[in-house]
DNA sequence: AAGCCGGGGTC
DNA sequence: GACCCAGGCTT
């Protein structure tokens, strides 16, 4: 059934959404599932050429899943969240096993792929068929909380709960595919975090937040922490023609299985690892500033250590996923951001 | 239920 | 700096 949220909702939407993002021209399920893996976490913005990029490289899913890992975390270098890639990647290949090579149709099928959960099954369902599924990511969370006065960061188990079920009651019978677009473009340019534009919302008569004054309380932010403080110490090694040594990640943990310079715990540890590995003065390394990078969860200063005309044949084998990589070559690898930044100056 | 997993916009 | 973004997976 359908309530007036719906229906005010689509009307806006004809006259106010966006019709002109990558993944609406050509709309397909292949382009609507990359395009909602990229945007998890992700604000369209950044997302726009990372997706432009990869459908070129990779127009459609048979590419994909024959794609080498190595070409996919190139693609993804500087988005985040890398898993979100090696997922994609593994789904696509599930997709040739199980489904003929194409997406699958069913939500359950869909959720069953690494990468999809709840939200994206149903947004993919939506956009790519019309499937009236709800969704729930933090744009409809935040337009939920403040249209119905939902107390407590939405994010809580509990609270979350109530949101899902709130959304699944505001689904109309038809327009799936605009409805789901119409909230999110609605969270993003009109119900905004800070200063929403309730002036030009088509919810505002009924919205509890705003009747009450409480936008600017609600949603509930997230409960406070303090985030620790790491350091590490990388070594940047460069031979005579000026190729760099390049290290892969384990493939878990933090950037796993990404490009990165050799790394240690601190300049004794970076003192062992030179001595094991290769000839050469370690004392005539130059210290670079301190890199500050944050995570999600841990804040990291990274202390660059340079050498330069190292000979190269010193490095001890590539059974430590050792790698000497001309800086033209930079590009074909995933490599974290603050380590591409270090490497290559804008 | 809580932690892990990136990077950048925006205030 | 703090917060959060078209979240999902693991423990």
């Amino acid at each position: 059934m359908s309530d007036a949220f719906a229906a005010r909702l689509l009307a806006w939407f004809d006259h106010a959404g966006r019709h002109d993002l990558p993944w609406q021209h050509p709309r397909s399920p292949y382009r609507v599932w990359l395009s909602e893996i990229m945007l998890q976490q992700t604000r369209v913005a950044t997302v726009i050429p990372y997706f432009q990029r990869f459908v070129a490289a990779l127009p459609e899913l048979p590419a994909l899943a024959a794609a080498s890992q190595e070409q996919v975390l190139a693609l993804w270098s500087g988005l985040g969240y890398y898993a979100r890639a090696r997922n994609l990647h593994a789904a696509a290949k599930l997709c040739t096993e199980r489904h003929a090579g194409k997406l699958p149709r069913g939500i359950d099928e869909l959720q069953a792929l690494p990468g999809i959960g709840r939200s994206t099954a149903a947004a993919i369902a939506a956009q790519a068929w019309g499937a009236r599924h709800a969704i729930l990511d933090g744009n409809v969370k935040r337009v939920l909380a403040r249209y119905h006065g939902v107390e407590g960061w939405p994010n809580l188990p509990r609270v979350e709960k109530a949101l899902w079920a709130l959304a699944e009651g505001h689904l109309p019978d038809a327009r799936l595919a605009d409805y789901t677009q119409a909230q999110m473009d609605l969270g993003a340019t009109v119900c905004t975090r800070a200063d929403p534009a309730c002036l030009l919302c088509p919810l505002r008569d009924d919205c509890v937040a705003r009747r009450e004054g409480r936008t600017a309380e609600l949603p509930t932010p997230r409960p406070g922490k303090v985030l620790p403080q790491r350091h590490a110490t990388v070594l940047w090694l460069e031979d005579a023609h000026g190729r760099i040594l390049l290290q892969q990640r384990p493939p878990a943990g933090i950037w796993a299985a990404l490009w990165t310079l050799p790394q240690a715990d601190d300049a004794d540890a970076a003192r062992e690892w030179f001595a094991r590995h290769l000839h050469g003065d370690f004392g005539l390394g130059e210290a670079l500033p301190p890199v500050d990078h944050a995570f999600s969860h841990y804040r990291l200063q990274l202390q660059p250590l340079r050498w330069r005309g190292i000979e190269s044949r010193l490095a001890v084998g590539d059974n430590e996923g050792l790698r000497w990589v001309a800086p033209g070559d930079l590009d074909r690898l995933g490599i974290p951001a603050p380590i591409r930044r270090l490497l290559v100056p804008a």
